[in-house]
DNA sequence: GATAAGATGTTA
DNA sequence: AACATCTTATCA
């Protein structure tokens, strides 16, 4: 029930991404909820070759230097949106990616970055949407703890740089979790 | 099961 | 030309 704070995001992007597994992300379309628990994510910084605020601050990239605790949506591959959340204080970049939810209520098929984002009608209109306040239609609240062992970090999924990077986090056991 | 290819538009 | 994806087809 509690929204989360900026300063929880206001942090390193690998705590960022751990942490937010079991966390609620929440969607307010015209005022019908849809929302599904966080169970996958990787984390992106400045310093990775694979994040695209890599090669600097390119107009795409800009919202990645950005306050923490907004969002950050990128439309790929012709098709689909993906949903990110901005880390790291401003100026450096830094962004979690959203890769699969748990469906809660009548949610489905979020097994995956583009999917979870067309089943919540994520679009580049909520890209630096403020997700700290519930007016933007888009946050997130805090979840249960996970105990350690329930945690599996991985290499990142989709991409050919940085590979070896363990970057990837979901929740263990969960049917949910993308590319199984 | 695995692997390959096609859809599709923005980015640099 | 590549791309932080997904679906469908074509093997085995």
């Amino acid at each position: 029930m509690s929204i989360i704070e900026r300063k929880f995001y206001n942090r390193s992007t690998l705590i960022v991404a751990r942490e937010l597994l079991g966390c609620k992300l929440v969607r307010n379309i015209d005022g019908e909820i849809i929302q599904g628990i966080i169970i996958e994510t990787e984390a992106y910084t400045q310093e990775d070759p694979a994040c695209h605020a890599f090669k600097g601050k390119t107009l795409r990239a800009s919202t990645l230097f950005k306050k923490p605790g907004i969002s950050y949506v990128y439309f790929i591959y012709g098709m689909y949106y993906c949903f990110n959340v901005v880390t790291e204080p401003e100026g450096r970049a830094g962004a979690v990616l959203i890769r699969a939810l748990q469906p809660f209520g009548k949610l489905n098929n979020t097994n995956g970055p583009g999917k979870l984002c067309r089943e919540m009608k994520i679009t580049k209109e909520l890209n630096e949407a403020d997700l700290t306040r519930m007016d933007s239609g888009l946050w997130i609240e805090k979840g249960e703890s996970l105990a350690e062992n329930n945690v599996i970090v991985t290499s990142r999924i989709g991409i050919k740089l940085a590979v070896d990077y363990p970057w990837r986090f979901y929740i263990k056991n969960n049917p949910h979790v993308s590319r199984k």
